[in-house]
DNA sequence: ATAATATACGGTATCAATACCGTATAATCA
DNA sequence: TGATTATACGGTATTGATACCGTATATTAT
């Protein structure tokens, strides 16, 4: 090992934004900000399942798969989601991810978490709003929502009817565009 | 060095964000994504300054101070900036920097660039779609943005279906999701 | 110069979104 | 306890979005 190598490896300790190391949904590495980002101390957080940075079960399942296709296909995913950090607080985040093995994604995963807003907006939103928000951000119809979660088109209708009103836009575009990327701090 | 040394290095190399370290501005590490996302190739980077990633010498003087009263406050700062890929073609970029010199910032600085768009970038946006984007991100209708726009609300969904064509999404939700602050440039 | 694209506008047809009306249960909060 | 909120579902009515059909001009790129 040379120089380099040492050099690189400092760098991911100290980045500015959460990464992370999976093999099989297992965390294999993270770095100083992942780790604070969630609340953790760092040696808390290797060789633990992801599965305790999210919200619920259900929420871990579904977020394995929807990222998958995209990955066999370019080898690299992103979405925003939703993550738990240990004091149970959601953080919205802008999660990106790149596979080194195409036909397995899962195996090896390397990532990057970047919180969205502050906590306080992504704690007002419930478990189903979460979900439904989800599916909005995927361009997904109240009818593929539905059938997703399975739940009427109807309900989703309602969930998103109430997102309107907490956020109070006029439509689910300018819903997704509030969404978006924190402002630039100071 | 051990192992998790080097996972951690191969962890930066391949993470799925732009990443680099520089020393007084200089760039000394860099991983695949940040070589790429400037049509770079790696060896072509290291040694050199941070100059040639930005479209004038005024906006790379500019940038220098922008954030340096946050990083000796709080070690790190954000932004979104405009960087310039070899091509010329530039390229919106969500910016976080933190220092590891607190004392001196630009003396060692490890940075995260994350497109702000995955397909495509504010430069290739016609001034009308920008326009239509900016609308479209307050939440208003083609009638209403054709009113501000002096156009038939016709002429605003041809625009709208270009944009949905060019970033490959179903609907004006998935392509909010996808874009960050849409305002008009002209 | 020809092709492609952006602009601008007209029509129609279909599906989605939004806003109401209603009911009902479960959980949470003052 | 009574009020509020979230959940879940039904109906209907209106507006909006999207996808096609068409024409036309201007600009840009090869």
């Amino acid at each position: 090992m040379n120089d380099l190598t040492q050099k690189m490896a400092q760098a991911f300790d100290a980045a500015p934004i959460g990464m992370a190391v999976s093999h099989h949904r297992i965390i294999s590495i993270c770095n100083t900000s992942f780790a604070e980002m969630l609340g953790y101390d760092r040696p808390d957080l290797l060789g633990q399942s992801f599965r305790i940075l999210y919200p619920s079960h259900a929420e871990f399942d579904r977020v394995r798969d929807i990222g998958l296709k995209a990955m066999e296909e370019h080898g690299s995913y992103s979405d925003e989601r939703m993550m738990r950090r240990k004091d149970g607080v959601p953080v919205w985040c802008r999660f990106r991810a790149r596979t080194l093995m195409p036909g397995d994604p899962l195996a090896h995963l390397v990532m990057s978490f970047a919180p969205i807003r502050d906590q306080l907006d992504g704690a007002q939103l419930t478990k189903r709003e979460r979900e439904v928000l989800s599916g909005l951000s995927r361009g997904l119809t109240s009818k593929e929502i539905g059938r997703e979660l399975g739940l009427s088109p109807r309900t989703i209708e309602d969930v998103r009817a109430r997102l309107l009103r907490k956020f109070e836009v006029k439509n689910t575009s300018e819903l997704l565009s509030r969404m978006s990327y924190a402002r630039p701090t100071s």
